[in-house]
DNA sequence: AAAATCACTTTCCTTTAGTAAACTGCTATA
DNA sequence: TATAGCAGTTTACTAAAGGAAAGTGATTTT
């Protein structure tokens, strides 16, 4: 029979799950989030919170995040000019995500030193 | 002076995350878990519901998800040879992150195409 | 005057991810 | 006999991610 789909669709879940992880996939993107969120606000300060990342992959995510309005880049004026990073209202909504992430780590963790 | 700390730590969050990601990572392996989560089985069952994906990346995939055992190969004797992927318990422990990120990603596309 | 801080950028390079398309060896069906 | 289904593999390629190290142009501290 042509067109016979004998598959269970999915994409209900499978197409919002992957419009996050266009999101907010990738090795440094949730950890520069969470720097930010306890309160690190110059990248120096996000940069050395988190072991291993580079200045160059530091700037290319937090721009990216910066667009998706995740982050905001504030330059004060003065000299010399301060530029900070802010957490803003909408990184809030990933909270579950990050939390969820963070008890299942444990968990993994836990799990295959045993 | 040496060694002084300006940045504040997030490390007991950033780390367990990392160890998260380290799993599950990737544009396809959540997308396959979800799959074989609402029963599909076969390998064209699965690789027919997630659209764009290409069986060179859904046999990759499928081997770290089962090294990682959150999901279970079997191989069913007769003729022919029945080969089926399965749900293991462990990929239970996933669904709260499925959801959030499920939860997210339809708020994020409402929020977008304002 | 020299060295350090800050927020990056640039260059070079390796690794990983991902795509398309063809192919394999088996069985089942028309 | 020819075609289709199953569960992948193989080849060949491009693109994106990621890492190391050095550099930049400003100020600021020693």
């Amino acid at each position: 029979m042509a067109g016979n789909k004998s598959y269970l669709s999915c994409l209900d879940t499978v197409k919002p799950v992957r419009d996050a992880l266009d999101v907010i996939n990738g090795k440094w993107k949730l950890p520069i989030i969470i720097s930010v969120g306890v309160g690190n606000e110059r990248f120096t300060d996000i940069q050395e919170s988190i072991p291993g990342i580079s200045p160059k992959a530091m700037a290319k995510e937090l721009k990216e995040l910066e667009k998706h309005r995740l982050i905001e880049r504030i330059v004060t004026d003065g000299y010399p000019v301060k530029i900070t990073y802010k957490w803003t209202p909408y990184a809030n909504t990933l909270r579950p995500i990050i939390e969820a992430l963070k008890e299942w780590g444990i968990n993994h963790q836990k799990k295959i030193t045993q």
